[in-house]
DNA sequence: GTCTATAACGAGATAGAC
DNA sequence: GTCTATCTCGTTATAGAC
């Protein structure tokens, strides 16, 4: 028998999934533990047992987000090999989220950077850094296969990729227009396709 | 003699000044009246009688933000003509905005949508139009004289230009370096300028 | 136009029973 | 683990004096 640690068992799940919706939806600061207790089924209280305060909660959302996100990107090495079909992939990571209706956790977040403790912050640095150094290892490999072509280094075109992600995710949520992202990726990815002149 | 209208005078002037700024680093969910009233050097009674509520005090923002942009745009459509250097002044102003430690007001707004009161919805909606608009005009002269390049249509060229910039913004804020988005602005230009393959 | 004072509510958080 | 009850604070907003 063993005892469960605080903020991991089936109902501590449960409310990351729920704080996790509504927090890419509508952001950390306004989303309440009322919110999420509410949503759940239980008090705030109860929601108090599974995660000491905001700031733990948020921490916990942001770090689980970025082991998922890492597995997933995991899952993409494993599977495939050709430097545009991984970014493809990885693309398609963010066009899934907003056909949930979500922004990206870490997007929306890096909005409300300036306002949240710092657990949360260094959690945030951290995704961002991990999807920065996969993509870049992704685009070097595919610079030497000749199967990727970029401007300058790999690390910038990597950075690139993320913020026109992030922020076309962000404009297309203003009209519920997940083609509005699309076209983005499709863009991106038939110009890395095409050597630079 | 002419009666001031509420929300037209001097001391509102400077309520929107500060309300901009704090609002652009922090988020609106995250500036109360308080914190307002309190830079600007008035009480918070003081601040309703200008604003009478705080979703009034954010349409204004809004409003303000794009009339400024507005006649930023009409500036470089009259100082340049040449398609490159426009996009360049275009980029020019997102880059000046992070200098100031700022994400742009509208690109704030938009993670917070959902939660925003309608008027404001739509004059951020607004916002990305008038901007999108301008960018497709440029984009599209510029494609006629062969000094602009890019796949697709020009309204879309317009919106990965746009989600670009607000994205690179998003993401180098969090380390506080504005390199970061003026790589990608270089990147971009250097793009543009060039005949797509 | 600006103030003091206060209302009315929601926020995060805690104590202690079950 | 979950509850009821409560605390304290911050929030938007209003009333009415100056």
């Amino acid at each position: 028998m063993t005892t469960p640690r605080r903020g991991s068992g089936a109902t501590a799940a449960r409310v990351l999934d729920t704080a996790e919706r509504l927090v890419q939806t509508r952001g950390f600061n306004a989303v309440s533990y009322a919110d999420i207790a509410a949503e759940v089924g239980i008090t705030k209280a109860a929601l108090h047992y599974h995660f000491h305060g905001k700031a733990e909660l948020g921490a916990a959302l942001v770090n689980r987000y970025t082991a998922r996100f890492t597995a997933a990107l995991e899952a993409i090495d494993r599977d495939l090999t050709a430097t545009p079909a991984k970014i493809a992939a990885y693309a398609g990571i963010y066009v899934d989220v907003l056909r949930d209706h979500r922004m990206c956790l870490c997007g929306m977040l890096a909005a409300e950077y300036q306002t949240l403790p710092s657990p949360m912050q260094n959690a945030i640095v951290n995704f961002f850094d991990i999807n920065e150094a996969w993509l870049e290892a992704v685009l070097d490999d595919g610079q030497q296969k000749e199967s990727a072509h970029y401007r300058g280094s790999a690390r910038e075109a990597a950075r690139m990729i993320i913020g026109s992600l992030e922020g076309a995710m962000l404009v297309a949520r203003l009209h519920d227009d997940v083609t509005r992202l699309e076209i983005t990726v499709d863009q991106m990815l038939t110009t890395l396709s095409h050597p630079t002149p």
